[in-house]
DNA sequence: GTCTTGAAATCG
DNA sequence: GATTTCAAGACG
């Protein structure tokens, strides 16, 4: 940065000491360093820049904390560089940042990595200027436009807005009504925070939801008032949405996953739509999650959080049940008029009557109420399952899902020719008898959304068919007749609605391994259900699935917090988060024995396992009471810095909240 | 991660 | 006794 020689260097008059975070990724050097910094950078190293120090002898990149007047480290090194003048870490979030450190037993320069995008240099100079961020949230002088009137189905909506422009710090879970714009009302949320003089954070799963959020707010606030934050701007425009952000060019930030580390001014509300949607999960180390992360925010900042989807997760309903928050829910009068006829039905084709069912594999009352609704003018959601899943199978001859013979675990194919293998603990089931029938056939339970559009293309001739999947992902179909063949979380909106939606992936939700195979069901359900017009309207929703089980009656009754509580209460019984602690200690068996042998775990834990997981490394899951969550991430990081420290080979990876548990 | 350190191992 | 090797420890 200049010419000084280095024995010439002096240090800076006022606060010489810079407290560093180094950038290396071992767990035991996760802590502050002190250096001394010259008096040629006086001016520029300042908390929050990007500085380059020598430590160990070799030139790491640092994040510069805090200046102090003094240290009690005896010898000094000088900064050797500010990288950038600019602060991109602002203070706040370097205390949030260490907060998710804490609670994911992860490194706070692991957690940086995630909350400060990569530093485009062209994008920094085209901004010019090194001038500090400026405080500039909204005043109250701002005329933002408050519309109460999208949330008065909601008997406490009206006085959450209030709330957030009156500068308090309300905290809601929120059941959205089938057929509600929840944008709009995030927008309305939003425009209420901005009134009341305070900025705004929102995240949300997919570029979708983004575009849909950002359409709302464009048109409550105008479009200046609010950033796009996402991984998918690519380098250069995700660094340029950054600075935005941190230089307080609006109040409000939206984005997906990424931005729930964005830094926001005068921060007066954070709100996630739909957490249950797993793209909320980070996959980076310490594996933060964005719901998590937001409610942290809130904590720490005295903020406003509001946590929304058409479903209700457990980890929300467990917010409602303690009472950190409130529900925020329309009365049963209000949602039974707003909700379409939802039937279930069982997964029989009816041969003989309606030949096109046949060939369309589809139940005959999902193939009637289709060609009803077609035959009306009106578009036809159909949900199939998404592609790239692991096939479960059943037997061809009843369908009895197929189960391991040694753990009853559910069977899969790796590959279509392949021999069927347990999910759970990996043995090859070559000579499978079906239990119930005794055939020996099995058939994958997962067709392709492809196979499906083509087979109901010909059932239904003369109708338009769409796609929406993977490879393309609409946004809106027109109304009138058409077929819409979606994959979860790829439907489109339709406008004025879908005369029916078809939910026909049930099978291959409900036999998933996994702890949240019902709330994911459920969830997914809802999602494409609340696309249909109200019952008044003709809306239909037919879900190929048996009436008797619990995410089917939810969905009949269109009732995710009944759901939700019964899947907390049950979590609570069999000891599942939620309602307890756990995390995941995953690596070679020796590594992974060797971690928790050193661990000073809390008194009341429970080791449990191993469970193979893939690449011969093994699995176990530490158990604590939630209130012995903080004492469990740190008794687990202090052990991986142990191994750190004594350059313990095998690499261990520590997850706290695991999504999944088997 | 890299670099330093000090004690043990090796060599002439 | 001098030189090399290696594991442990520090890293500001």
């Amino acid at each position: 940065m200049t010419g000084t020689r280095r024995s010439d260097r002096r240090p800076a008059p006022g606060s010489p000491v810079a407290r560093v975070c180094v950038d290396v990724p071992l767990a035991h050097l996760d802590r502050p360093f002190d250096y001394l910094v010259p008096a040629e950078l006086d001016a520029e190293a300042l908390p929050g820049v990007r500085v380059k120090v020598r430590f160990a002898g070799q030139l790491v990149d640092g994040w510069l904390l805090e200046r102090v007047e003094r240290s009690d480290h005896p010898r000094l090194a000088y900064l050797e560089k500010v990288v950038s003048p600019v602060p991109v870490l602002a203070p706040e979030i370097a205390q949030l940042a260490r907060a998710v450190a804490d609670r994911y037993a992860g490194s706070l320069a692991d957690v940086l990595r995630l909350a400060v995008p990569p530093r485009h240099a062209r994008v920094e100079k085209e901004l010019g200027g090194t001038a500090p961020p400026a405080d500039t949230a909204p005043t109250g002088a701002d005329a933002v436009p408050v519309d109460p009137r999208g949330w008065r189905d909601y008997p406490a909506g009206p006085a959450f807005l209030r709330a957030l422009t009156g500068g308090r710090a309300p905290r809601a879970v929120w059941s959205a009504l089938p057929g509600e714009d929840w944008a709009a009302r995030y927008a309305d949320a939003v425009a209420a925070t901005v009134a009341g003089g305070r900025g705004a954070l929102v995240v949300v799963a997919d570029a979708r939801d983004l575009d849909r959020l950002d359409v709302a707010l464009t048109g409550t606030l105008g479009p200046d008032r609010h950033v796009c934050l996402s991984a998918a701007l690519g380098p250069a425009r995700r660094y340029r949405a950054f600075l935005a952000a941190r230089r307080g060019e609006a109040p409000v930030v939206i984005g997906t996953r990424a931005a729930m580390f964005a830094p926001v001014g005068r921060l007066g509300l954070v709100a996630i739509w739909d957490d249950g949607d797993d793209l909320h999960a980070e996959p980076r180390a310490p594996y933060p999650h964005a719901r998590e992360v937001l409610l942290t925010r809130a904590q720490l900042g005295g903020a406003a959080a509001l946590v929304g989807g058409y479903a209700r997760t457990a980890e929300a309903q467990l917010l409602v049940e303690t009472s950190w928050a409130r529900e925020v829910v329309a009365d049963r009068a209000t949602v039974r008029a707003r909700t379409p006829a939802i039937v279930p039905t069982g997964d029989d084709p009816q041969l003989a009557r309606d030949p096109g069912a046949a060939t369309a594999r589809l139940p005959s009352l999902a193939w009637t109420t289709a060609r009803d609704t077609l035959r009306a003018d009106a578009p036809v959601l159909v949900q199939v399952p998404r592609r790239g899943y692991l096939p479960s199978v059943a037997c061809a001859d009843c369908r009895t899902p197929a189960r391991c013979p040694h753990c009853a675990g559910p069977l899969a194919l790796p590959s279509a020719a392949g021999t069927p293998a347990c999910r759970w603990c990996g043995r090859v089931a070559a000579a499978y008898a079906c239990p119930e029938c005794g055939g020996r056939r099995l058939r994958a339970s997962v067709t392709g959304a492809r196979r499906t559009a083509e087979e109901l293309g010909r059932a239904f001739p003369g109708v338009p068919v769409r796609t929406s999947g993977r490879e393309e992902v609409l946004t809106t179909v027109p109304a009138g007749a058409g077929l819409v063949i979606a994959t979860p979380g790829a439907e489109p909106v339709a406008e004025a609605g879908y005369g029916a939606v078809l939910l026909l992936d049930s099978w291959a939700l409900l036999t998933r391994a996994d702890l949240r195979a019902g709330e994911e069901a459920l969830r997914r359900w809802l999602t494409a259900a609340a696309l249909a017009r109200p019952a008044s309207a003709g809306g239909r929703v037919v879900v190929v699935a048996d009436g008797a089980l619990a995410p089917v009656q939810a969905l009949l009754r269109w009732d995710a917090a009944w759901f939700a509580a019964r899947e907390l209460a049950e979590r609570r019984e069999l000891g599942f988060p939620p309602a307890v602690k756990m995390a995941s200690v995953t690596g070679p068996a020796e590594a992974v024995a060797d971690l928790l042998a050193g661990a000073r775990l809390p008194d009341d834990a429970e080791v449990l396992g191993p469970v193979p997981a893939d690449e011969g490394r093994e699995r176990m899951l530490v158990r604590v009471p939630r209130a012995r969550a903080a004492a469990l991430a740190e008794a687990l990081h202090t052990a991986a810095g142990q191994r750190t420290a004594r350059k313990a080979a095998d690499p261990v990876r520590l997850q706290v909240d695991p999504l999944s548990l088997f």
